[in-house]
DNA sequence: CATATATAGTTCGACATCGTATCAATCAAG
DNA sequence: CTTGATTGATACGATGTCGAACTATATATG
């Protein structure tokens, strides 16, 4: 591979650190005090996937740790925004599920969220986000796996 | 807006987290004991845009804290991989100086990562990255706009 | 059934990030 | 020149991330 073809990824990599970064303080600006990027990430996932994941089931879609979900969960738990129950199935898990309050919090963070993507649509076009969420879901998964 | 939109914003800020995540995971797997991703950025930007910067300056380019560069400086200097001296133009700063060990190391790493993207390649074409980066960039300099 | 292994979750410790406060040097205004 | 405001850098404290070790339960194997 060419030392420019090198760069090019090189590159991509870079401008994902610094989008993470920008994106991240962008939400956090506009969530109620105590609670990050990562609270709002699992609350959204409860709400557009379901409630009633266990733990483990969390950190493995978000390619954390357990132990980060643990800290992520018992905040979350903390702001009475979820519920964590014990699974009847299995005696060693819990179930993470959605109290009225988080539902609430996530939706008047969306609606606050909505005029803002407006403003990003102006610089990116929706047409444009679907064409690279295809491409960096595939980078995505490939990373995933070569972790293994 | 509709919510699908919206979902679909989402959806991208979302992968570019999770990705962000994994890439610094690759990275870091290939760096020196004790030395992570802001370490090898920063001694990276040394050799491609030149040594002699200041802290100050550093942290605007990277966009964190002053306080978190000179963290990441502490570090590095640690390694004996930069060396930080007065800035003789100015008596409350200094000037960051890369260290011979410091582009031994980074061009070591550059090295050991080439066969890796040719990995990547086979998941994520040349030429779609480079679809995708330009987008990518609109998206980071509206954001880092937006930010103020 | 008994024992070994694997898995879910937590605790603890190491370390990174970052906001606030502080100190020293510079700059600006009069 | 003097004084007040600004700027570069650091120290400190709070909090987030994550690996290692641990406990409890479940599963597999003989």
């Amino acid at each position: 591979m060419p030392d420019t073809a090198n760069s090019v990824y090189f590159q991509l990599f870079k401008e994902i650190g610094i989008l993470e970064q920008l994106s991240r303080a962008f939400l956090e600006a506009r969530l109620p005090d105590g609670l990050i990027a990562p609270h709002f990430g699992v609350l959204n996932h409860l709400i557009s996937v379901g409630d009633g994941s266990t733990p483990v089931e969390l950190a493995r879609t978000f390619q954390v740790p357990k132990t980060s979900m643990t800290h992520t969960l018992a905040g979350l738990e903390k702001h009475g925004l979820v519920e964590m129950r014990p699974n009847p199935a299995d005696g060693r898990s819990k179930k993470v599920w959605l109290k009225p309050e988080g539902r609430k919090m996530r939706d008047a963070t969306i609606a606050a969220l909505g005029p803002e993507f407006e403003g990003i649509a102006t610089a990116v076009s929706l047409g444009e986000v679907e064409q690279v969420l295809p491409i960096l879901t595939k980078l995505r998964v490939f990373l995933d796996n070569a972790r293994n």
